[in-house]
Parts: structure tokens; sequence; C-alpha cells
DNA sequence: CATTACCTGCAA
DNA sequence: TTGCAGGTAATG
């Protein structure tokens, strides 16, 4: 389940191999709907020719930038892969794009559930997209104060408002649970009756585990690849994440790991260590 | 605010 | 055979 480190993964990845190649051409598969609404013709007349000059991330958007009039825009969800290869390569798994480049190399993507998405923008689009975002967590934009006021007004539970993108940039299920463990903050916890004190460990936690996580190249527990088609090693770092209801105790005090439904989604975390108020 | 749709492999 | 996995948009 790519998040902020395994985006931030890829984008290193693909940073070291295309940046400098032109695209030359490309090859949509089964599943056209791959590219957005834009059918083929003017996906290739907004891309064949250019030359790749960069490449960003926002949250868990990752931009391929060029000098031709789009901004390749790219969403893995949950199962998306971006593999280079040769062009002579058999298709990856589930591949529903290839895009050529110079050098006799190709950019593919590949996506088992078909939820993520390349699709073409342009700088007002990244503008707008990424104004309706909230800050880099591991930029100095993220602050103890900025995250309370951000909550102060937030009746739910802290988990679910970590896990919108407008509050914290990047963030998913994995992330937010072992984030929550090391603060000690219960994930039914009301936003916005968090102390400064509790935002600032927030703050610290957020930028220590998301480090940590693209140290290990991410976290593989199934298809999680870089570039190079390698998995990340992540997965041993992780406390709590995956381990509720398991039988697994807390490394911290040997209370079984507990799991609970929090906003539809499946979270672990420990009964003991968090506590509500 | 919560729930559902989008998908498909896989575990129970 | 059922339901769970979950990021985001759409819906209730």
């Amino acid at each position: 389940m790519p998040e902020l480190p395994e985006v931030e993964t890829v984008r290193r990845g693909l940073e070291a191999l295309v940046v400098g190649s032109t695209i030359i051409g490309s090859t949509l598969g089964s599943f056209p709907g791959i590219i957005g609404d834009l059918d083929h013709g003017h996906f290739s007349a907004l891309t064949n020719g250019s030359l790749i000059t960069g490449v960003d991330r926002r949250a868990k958007y990752l931009f391929i930038e060029t000098n031709g009039p789009a901004i390749l825009q790219v969403h893995l969800r949950m199962t998306g892969r971006l593999l280079v290869t040769t062009t002579d390569a058999d298709p990856i798994r589930f591949q529903y794009l290839a895009i050529h480049l110079d050098g006799n190399r190709d950019l593919r993507y590949g996506d088992q559930r078909k939820f993520g998405r390349v699709t073409l923008i342009d700088r007002d689009g990244f503008t707008a997209l990424s104004d309706r975002l909230g800050p880099e967590p591991l930029s100095r934009l993220m602050t103890a104060r900025g995250l309370q006021l951000a909550l102060a007004r937030r009746t739910g539970k802290i988990k679910s408002a970590l896990l919108d993108q407008a509050v914290v940039a990047g963030l998913g299920n994995i992330y937010v649970d072992e984030v929550l463990f090391r603060c000690r903050i219960h994930p039914e916890r009301v936003p916005s009756t968090l102390t400064i004190e509790e935002c600032t460990l927030l703050v610290r936690e957020i930028r220590r585990v998301l480090k940590s996580a693209i140290a290990f190249q991410g976290t593989t527990f199934s298809t999680f690849e870089n570039p190079y088609g390698e998995s990340g090693t992540n997965a041993s770092q992780l406390r709590v994440y995956g381990k509720g209801g398991r039988d697994v105790p807390c490394v911290r005090c040997g209370t079984m790991i507990e799991r609970i439904v929090v906003g539809g989604r499946g979270t672990s975390f420990c009964p003991t260590c968090q506590r509500l108020p």
C-alpha cells in the first residue's frame, strides 16, 4: 500500500533512471481507463517528443516533469507499480501502459486492481491539486502549532484526521498506526483535545517514522516495488500495523495488540500504552 | 460526520 | 463462498 515512503522510494528511483530521457511513444494495454478520460491519441500528442526534466512528489502523488505541454501525474493507489525495463522486455504483471523512452527503455505501469492512474495535467492543475493538500511532513511547513490548529475544529477521531490528506500529506493506514503507537495516543482520541505537547510529539514521530521507512525503501507486504523491481524492507520495523487480533504482544508492555475499526479502516494498537483519557 | 464504489487476489 | 485489504472520490 504505497504511502509517502513508498512513493518517495519510487520517486528517487525514477529520478535516477528516467530524467534526461525523451518520450518517443507509448502503448496502452487492455485497460485504457488507466490514463483517465483522455484517449490515447491525445495522450500521445501531449507526451511524444517531450524530454523528462525531473520527478517530484506531493503527498502520495508522483509528477514526472517534462519540457513539453504536460506533466505526468501518477497515483499508485493500492497496487500500482512503475518499473523501468528494456523496450523488448516481457510485459510486467497487469501492465496497462508502457511509455517508450529513447535508448531502448520503457517506463511501465502495472496495477493489479486498476485503482491507480497515470494522467496528464498542466502547471495550473498541479497548483490546484497541491493547494488542497496539507503540509509535507518532511518539510518545515508541518509544525506542531499548525497541526493543533488543523485539529482544533475536528470532532471525529485522531486516526481519521491524520489520514485526511488536507491535514497532513502522505500518511496512510500503515504509518498512522505506527505513529500513534509511538506517541502512545489512542486512535480514537478526539482530535481537538490534543495538547500542544502531544502535537509536538506527533510531528516528531511522523517525521521519524517516515524518514526511517524511506531509509528501508518502504514497506512491502505483497506488491510494492521500486522502479528497479526491488521490494522494500521496512515491514520488519513495524510495531503494530497488521498485528492486532493475532496474539502478538506489544513490544513495550506485552499486552496483546488489539484490532478495531476506525473510520472503516482496520486499526491495530496497544490498549495499555495507548489509552483514552 | 460516516458509508460506499472502485477492483481483484487471497485467506478463512 | 464470503469478506477483507485500503487511497480517494462520491454519496448519504
